[in-house]
DNA sequence: GCAGAAATCTGTAACGTTACAGATGCTTGC
DNA sequence: GCAAGCATCTGTAACGTTACAGATTTCTGC
């Protein structure tokens, strides 16, 4: 029962122990120290290199994988990825390609998803705040991105590796993915008036998003270029119920002076707007066209004649996650800031003043 | 630097050490030692009742969350459940839908949420065996179950919990959550046949999955109840593109004995479907009925027309995790499975013999 | 031949937690 | 007075990993 006698009885290693192989399995296969397969699994420098070899053959043959919770407690590396979401946001799930989209990242690497959720009706500060104080993942991808947006502060004043989907514009330079709305916003308006139209109305995300302001600044531009009137319809947002908005549009649509086109920001507002337009007894493509964003390629379905915009974010969740994980390894700067056009994605070329964001259209 | 010479030196913890309190932490403030820490907070019978309330509160104060890596690897709990998810599935996004109701189950709990994707062009098997093999959560969700599910006996044999959306015919009792589909599609003729329609086309899920059965077996039990035909229409499913349920049904609507009522089991599907009867130049309400399930409410805005039921994904989610939890919990039985109607959740009673399950109707 | 460097390997300790097997002191019974 | 029992509390070890500070051996220069 005492110590195997072997002269060279150092570096033996205690028990296999049946079970998922860790490293001390390894260890007692190859007759090395626990340390050196460690060290021999990561390709350090101080390690032969036919041992790295044979330790490496070991490890793959028995299917070794690290312990994520050894690690974790070892090193403070969670390994982990948490996507902090909006329970009460997005209908018609832009939300699932989103995901999709980060996983297709992650899945070359050693990290996980984790799905943090809040209700809009708590502080937003609070999902941010518990990963950030129990260190429950290396790095947070936000979104509904504020202007001046205090969870941007806080993971910034703390050095929490994040990124955000959408910008801010609070001097601060930090990773971000984002659609650029302003070209959305002017082109959007450029197809309107090719169509003839004239009084136009915007259907915008909410105030306090910072795509809010792209958005409205592309659309004004638009108008100020074709000398074209805005529409005033700014009591309601994307982010309002499908019956607020139909309600609202055909209130509007009943106007003697009522606007001939329409830019909305969201599918499935478009089609509470279509509802809307409707309901007043008017036709989309006929009466009023119709420029809309959207997710998933079903507007085309619903009328024909709806002019679309695809945002594709399953490229987002790509670019999120890409974003955090040049975080995570200390990088910043333009790297890790990108635009997506409706044609792909571009680097984020010189940090512009907020208001008048790449003003060059997409082509 | 010697230990210091107090005579109750026995019971004093080393170091305050700043940072996140852990039980060390604890135990320093409170005198005691981390093991009667440990236990005090999680209220054991040998610890004096005073000393549990000082210690909680204390824990309250300092703000103690207890270090999940520690947690998980003395106990290999890792407090982790994990949705395994295809990322090909299901556009208009009822996944979100499913991960905000797993949340809302979640978030009262110590419990994370972990999405594992897969792609369909890969082998189902293969995340689940990562997370069984890697112990990386404590049980799993799977959807796309399968009457006879590998997934599903391999994480039986292997005794890991994990619950289903949707129901095997395995001879297994696990755990699952399930829409009542034999009862959508039984409903659904119902409803055709009461508004005159007569020659009745199903849109269904793909053949392999469980709940094409169901609904199969609901929709022909329909049909035989009214003495009305079928149309067939499988060479199509609801996973088949837009483009390609769309031609197909042009395609069919352009015979002479075309069928005047659809079921369909999907929202998205059930657009491609209309675009593809109005290409034949009919009309929704008027040369054809539509019964068809939703989960976001949004088909009755496309066609006022279309006849719809309500799937509820939320609550599907929020079952699913009741699920898995009373899984790891080491239930088993009729309280870990239930099915859903339009109407509401009930439990799964009597476990009847696959092909024709719970026949009575909602009311 | 030998000091010293280089190359390669090693054990120990620690991360935070909990299972386990005691300690300690106080009652109780007789 | 004291054994036995009870109520409370305790330290040690271990989970799997890696940083650190050596060990050991071999190679080099002179």
């Amino acid at each position: 029962m005492g110590k195997s006698t072997t002269e060279r009885d150092q570096g033996a290693v205690a028990a296999p122990e049946a079970g998922r192989p860790t490293l001390k399995t390894i260890a007692f296969m190859t007759g090395l120290g626990v340390t050196t397969v460690s060290r021999a699994l990561k390709d350090a420098p101080e390690i032969g290199e036919e041992t790295k070899k044979r330790v490496q053959l070991v490890a793959r043959q028995v299917g070794y994988r690290p312990n994520r919770a050894g690690v974790r407690l070892r090193t403070g590396k969670t390994n982990v990825i948490s996507l902090v979401l909006n329970t009460e946001d997005q209908i018609m799930g832009f939300v699932s390609d989103i995901i999709y989209g980060i996983s297709e990242t992650l899945a070359e690497t050693p990290y996980h998803l984790i799905v943090t959720p809040y209700s809009s009706k708590k502080d937003p500060m609070e999902p941010v705040r518990y990963v950030v104080e129990t260190g429950s993942a290396d790095g947070i991808i936000i979104s509904r991105t504020q202007p001046d947006d205090p969870r941007v502060r806080y993971m910034t004043e703390r050095g929490f590796p994040f990124a955000t989907h959408g910008r801010t514009h609070m001097g601060l330079d930090h990773p971000f993915h984002d659609f650029d709305n302003y070209v959305f916003g002017i082109e959007a308006v450029r197809r309107l008036v090719s169509l003839g139209r004239s009084r136009l109305a915007l259907l915008a995300p909410p105030s306090t998003l910072s795509y809010h302001h792209h958005t409205v600044n592309g659309f004004a531009d638009g108008l100020s270029e074709a000398s074209v009137t805005e529409f005033p319809h700014n009591t309601i947002s994307i982010d309002d119920s499908i019956e607020h908005i139909r309600a609202r549009t055909t209130q509007v649509m009943r106007r003697a002076n009522r606007p001939d086109g329409f830019v909305s920001s969201a599918g499935a507002a478009t089609l509470a707007l279509v509802a809307g337009i409707e309901d007043a007894g008017l036709a989309v493509g006929k009466d009023v066209d119709i420029v809309s964003k959207q997710s998933s390629k079903l507007l085309h379905l619903f009328r024909p004649a709806i002019q679309v915009v695809n945002e594709d974010f399953r490229l987002a969740g790509r670019e999120l996650a890409r974003c955090v994980l040049g975080s995570i390894a200390g990088q910043t700067g333009p790297a890790l800031q990108s635009l997506s056009r409706p044609s792909g994605v571009e680097a984020y070329e010189e940090p512009v003043s907020f208001g008048t964001p790449t003003p060059q259209a997409a082509e």
